[in-house]
RNA sequence: GGAGGGAUUCCCGAGCGGUCAAAGGGGGCAGACUGUAAAUCUGCUGCGUAAGCUUCGGAGGUUCGAAUCCUCCUCCCUCCA
């Protein structure tokens, strides 16, 4: 039994814990649980925390619980809303949740058959049959609304009197007032059910799920604990886990290994010194080393290059990682026309997978494609053939990552594969034009 | 119900009836620099190869000429009842 709760704080995955929970997860083997919001029909990647807390539970011997919020997913938690949510509709919710549980499963071992296998729970599957009458009465009755009321995410729905300066409130409805009662209910049901004794989160869970333990005292006489890890945030103030394009995905087609792998190698150098402890299993002379060695020599961005892979690696797989390095070296290192030309179909489509691509006929290209026409009128990549030229007299197109001028015909030498041809707008643009 | 103020190009915001495709800022894109970073500097930022064309809430009108003046309409804001 390793010490689950030092392992964590070294990674700086503590944020608060209940008193005796160290000493609790010491004694034999423990079951915790973490709720997942089955919103979407992925986990992205500000799931990752919760989810690491689970593999890292199991890596100490012992028990991790997943739980999908089915139930809970139909009300919609107000923690960290200022507004009412949207409710899903059954049939969506059971979609989604079939696609988390598929996901989960990349990072806990289910099936292996050990003590400590991983479980996976639906709310949904006792919450259904629970009528309210009986809900109001057996969970209810135990907790007082002043004891509701007395959450932050509840105050912070209802605005103090005198609090001026608080952010435009719009109160909350029953149903999400309702919200840490029902959660706080799945814990009780663990611990009755699954011997869970421990629930994890976010910080902003801490309301919700020290409702739970306070049920579980009151109701089964049980001791049960709680332990958040802090939100993940960036240096920068921005939100963690958006990229330009919205979420980071987990699912490659939302997301493709490539972006994934490119989001966490643009980590700034304060956040992946953080996001490696979180993100990875490696251990601390490892990422000491590291550090050391980013600190060394910062523009070689080991830290970012390693953390990348590691992530990668463990969402995806190794031949996925491999080609979203090959797919940045080629996009971003000092490629040349002739490496381009070596690649062969499946792997330029690889490299290329998700950049956008017209197809123009094969005939124009035999006969000389004027470049402002491929730029524009041909494809759409830019928007008018003015921009077109601007771009061009801005010495910012590339074809095949060679710099051309306005002037320029793209003929049957230009195409790679005897098929592609690569267009560049600045460092960062690509643009695919098939002949066919 | 009454009285005013406003609506401008992606956003904010300036705009004597001609020299306005429209100041300035932001954002975006690109170039230099660099670590695929930050900061900084430079250029571009309606369409058109060009002549030119279509823009300033909408519809009319005045005028040789209107984003700028007039009328009506729509929407927004403020004030008085």
């Amino acid at each position: 039994m390793n010490n689950y709760i030092k392992e964590l704080t070294w990674r700086g995955m503590i944020h608060d814990t209940m008193p005796g929970a160290e000493e609790h997860l010491l004694e034999e083997m423990r079951s915790a649980y973490v709720g997942f919001d089955p919103t979407a029909d992925s986990l992205h990647i500000g799931n990752l925390v919760p989810i690491m807390l689970l593999a890292h539970f199991q890596r100490c011997g012992h028990r991790p619980v997943a739980l999908v919020g089915g139930a809970t997913g139909m009300i919609g938690d107000p923690s960290g809303k200022s507004t009412e949510r949207n409710l899903l509709d059954e049939k969506t919710l059971r979609h989604n949740q079939a696609a988390v549980q598929k996901q989960l499963g990349q990072f806990l071992d289910f099936d292996s058959g050990a003590a400590n296998a991983a479980e996976m729970v639906n709310n949904y599957d006792w919450m259904k049959e629970f009528s309210f009458l009986d809900f109001i009465r057996d969970v209810g009755k135990h907790i007082s609304v002043n004891y509701m009321m007395a959450k932050d995410s509840v105050k912070n729905r209802i605005r103090p009197e005198g609090d001026v300066g608080a952010a435009g409130s719009e109160g909350m409805s029953f149903t999400e007032f309702t919200y840490q009662l029902v959660q706080g209910y799945d814990f009780l049901h663990l611990y009755r059910n699954n011997h869970c004794t421990v629930q994890m989160g976010g910080s902003d869970q801490w309301g919700n799920i020290t409702t739970g333990t306070e049920l579980i005292r009151r109701i089964a006489q049980g001791k049960a604990f709680a332990i958040t890890c802090p939100l993940i945030t960036k240096a920068d103030g921005s939100k963690f886990g958006k990229s330009e394009g919205g979420n980071v995905w987990l699912d490659p087609v939302r997301t493709s290994p490539y972006k994934f792998y490119q989001y966490w190698l643009n980590s700034s150098d304060e956040d992946s010194e953080k996001y490696i402890r979180i993100f990875t299993f490696l251990d601390q002379v490892t990422i000491d080393d590291l550090v050391a060695e980013h600190k060394e020599a910062p523009h070689q961005r080991a830290l970012q290059k390693r953390l990348a892979a590691e992530i990668t690696e463990l969402v995806h797989n190794q031949s996925e990682l491999e080609k979203a390095i090959t797919a940045s070296a080629i996009l971003f290192g000092n490629a040349t026309t002739d490496d381009l030309k070596q690649l062969d179909e499946q792997t330029f489509l690889d490299v290329f997978d998700g950049v956008p691509q017209a197809t123009v006929a094969r005939a124009s290209v035999d006969s000389g494609l004027d470049i402002v026409a491929a730029l524009a009128t041909e494809t759409g990549f830019l928007k008018s053939n003015s921009e077109a030229r601007r771009a061009l007299k801005e010495n910012s197109i590339s074809v095949n990552k060679q710099k051309v001028a306005d002037e320029y015909q793209i003929t049957t030498g230009d195409l790679v594969n005897d098929k592609f041809v690569l267009l560049q707008r600045g460092k960062k643009n690509y643009f695919v034009l098939k002949a066919e």
